[in-house]
DNA sequence: GATCTTTGTGTTAGCGCTACCATGATGGGA
DNA sequence: TCCCATCATGGTAGCGCTAACACAAAGATC
């Protein structure tokens, strides 16, 4: 007897809305707008409930009352409200950003793909800077306390040993921007950096280069180790034995580029070209043979790598390499809520992984070898 | 009998609901934690309503309360939920960050003051680059026409007149962040940069230096001439007079720095010590003095402005003046909205303006004169 | 036929926050 | 002294939606 119940339903239905109970529907709160799913109920006929349940594709609802439901939200031109939802459905992620990356234009793009990948998402994102690895262990703890769903570990502390176990342990999704010994954590993104140096390394010999000196990482960082074997690859395709002499250990700092380039420039004849790990050692390089009156590029090629602020900050600008940083933060971001929304549905999600497209940067800091090569500094003047 | 059945059923309900009342926080529906609103008001000792007051900036607070909501907010580290936010609230703001400043450094603070205020506020930050004032001006039209609240101008769009003029006509909410010609605008928040620059100034006085060069900033930031006017102020007030032929013109830019770091320091005798109006300048400043063998600070004391990542990047690191940046962008951030509320509630809205605290860091590019005073160029090795 | 299941739907109670009004203190001004 | 502004704060009632349960009706099981 559907028939007559339908009728009790009605009339309930509208004896409870003349009783008042709800006789203003959306006081000055809201002026105006959007029908709500209240609406859509009245004109399907049937609770807010079942429109709900319609809306959200769930089983148990008569195909005819669902048909009943669809022809009023498209009445309606109805479209549930998101902040409703996620306030109900007490989603709302919260994923926490930790940096501890000296590089602040590393940052920048860091936070801006970050945010705006979260804002789109309805994530929240705490951003926590922490001064090192032993305040970074602290701090995820007591986020992990709190309940945070996730962590964004940029280099270095993806490097970092005791953060990738601490990250291991809790149960909320850690993702690495940047490479670093990602097997413990649920995914990570990062260009290729072997195949960025050993690039970046052709580049300098297609132009002309045979005495290539390099500056090495930060030893307790993936990274580094990456980019040296991509140096040396390049080299040896090249058919150029790379010279021990040439490659110097440097730690990522201002201060051990100095220390390395102080180094490289001493060797007889110096080297041609210097790439250094990245930007500010390559800066670094570049003070130094400025002090010695070489002239960058004709005298040496300085080449750096990350195409951090200091690269076209400095003069002359540094030909180096560019990570699409914002993009690879965006990629964590959604990677993380991908990840957590499957553990959520069927327990366990497989880790991701991600490698971007870099680009190589030419700038003013390369050019071919002098002809008067290797021979002595060149006594010009500056510029 | 539905009627019979209903009432039984509510008052179950409401005995149900009264045993319980509200011991319990938090059922089944969230499992898990993000502090909110009331949790703060129990640690403060106030009730939720106050805290929400607090966190919008609203008048009619004791400065003792908010003092005490402000703490529980920091040791919860609580942030609003915005979805909940917006759906009690109604709108949501939009407010465009407008950038065009060559250093990067400056940017990531900036972001990082603006992002977490406007996250924790609900209020959606449209971050954007612009290459130009001309590019500005098209952006910001568009903007305003799909209906923007409100632009961030940090220097140097907020020096340029155009760009003022044009904020001024939109009816946007506009803040300055540094200083500028802030007149027609909403608000602005800087620092005194004048007397910064004095307080530099001073600085360097104090250590022994009698010869001082300065190195100008761009003519067309209304910052340059501030810092100019501190630095010719100081030195008058020490009983210097400031030598015409040690103040150099420069444009912030590191190459601007280098030009002028030669002309200082091909005066005879150059100067003992060089202000540079900003760290771009002051590092450009050092890079030529280490060409010309001098060693910093021993044998010339170079001083930077501004605290950005260049200033405790390169070697030796830079004395500097630091800008609170972030908090500096954060107020911006909360003065808007303030303004647009209050625009909403009684029409109009008195500019605000507010005046930050500096830091003067000192660091390691600072020395007393050296003894052999003014005299040809040390030949010491480097370092 | 009495008891479980299943199915389709309704009811209630919040999610975390803010608008709006109520209230209790203050502080003049009459 | 009383009254009425003016704070500073609290209480209440939702914003639009959904989780969790309630419960009729119809079938399934013994």
């Amino acid at each position: 007897m559907p028939e007559k119940l339908k009728r009790v339903y009605v009339k309930a239905m509208k004896m409870q809305d003349s009783d008042t109970k709800l006789p203003r529907r959306r006081a000055a709160r809201r002026g105006n707008s959007a029908p709500t799913i209240g609406d859509v109920a009245r004109e399907a006929g049937c609770s807010p409930m079942t429109v709900s349940r319609v809306i959200n594709g769930e089983a148990n609802v008569r195909e005819q009352t669902r048909e009943l439901v669809l022809e009023a939200i498209r009445k309606l031109n109805y479209a549930p409200n998101r902040a409703a939802r996620s306030l109900a459905g007490g989603e709302q992620l919260r994923i926490a950003l930790m940096f501890d990356n000296p590089s602040a234009s590393y940052l920048s793009e860091f936070l801006m793909g970050a945010l705006e990948e979260a804002s789109r998402n309805d994530i929240h994102l705490e951003v926590q800077r922490c001064e090192s690895a032993e305040e970074a262990l602290s701090i995820m703890g007591k986020l992990a306390k709190e309940g945070i769903d996730g962590f964004i570990l940029p280099s270095p502390l993806c490097d970092d040993q005791k953060v990738l176990d601490l990250a291991r342990e809790l149960d909320a999704v850690s993702i690495a921007v940047g490479p670093g010994k990602a097997e413990g954590l649920h995914g990570a993104v990062m260009i290729d950096e072997f195949q960025a140096a050993y690039d970046m390394t052709k580049h300098i010999i297609d132009l002309g280069h045979e005495r290539v000196g390099f500056i090495i990482g930060n030893p307790e960082q993936i990274a580094s180790g990456r980019r040296l074997n991509g140096f040396r690859a390049a080299m040896l395709d090249a058919g150029l034995t790379p010279d021990e002499e040439l490659i110097v250990q440097g730690r990522f700092t201002y201060r051990s580029g100095m220390a390395g380039a102080e180094r490289l420039l001493s060797v007889h004849p110096h080297p041609t070209a210097i790439f250094a790990s990245n930007d500010d050692m390559a800066a670094a390089t570049v003070a130094v043979a400025h002090r010695k009156h070489l002239d960058v590029p004709n005298d040496i090629t300085v080449c750096g790598f990350d195409d951090t602020a200091m690269a076209s900050t400095i003069w002359p600008e540094l030909t180096t390499i560019r990570q699409p940083i914002r993009e690879m933060t965006a990629w964590a971001v959604t990677a993380i809520a991908r990840i957590i929304r499957s553990k959520r549905t069927d327990g366990r999600a497989k880790p991701q992984q991600k490698i971007l497209p870099y680009t190589l940067v030419r700038r003013e800091s390369d050019a071919a070898p002098s002809l008067a090569r290797g021979s002595a500094n060149s006594l010009l003047s500056d510029r």
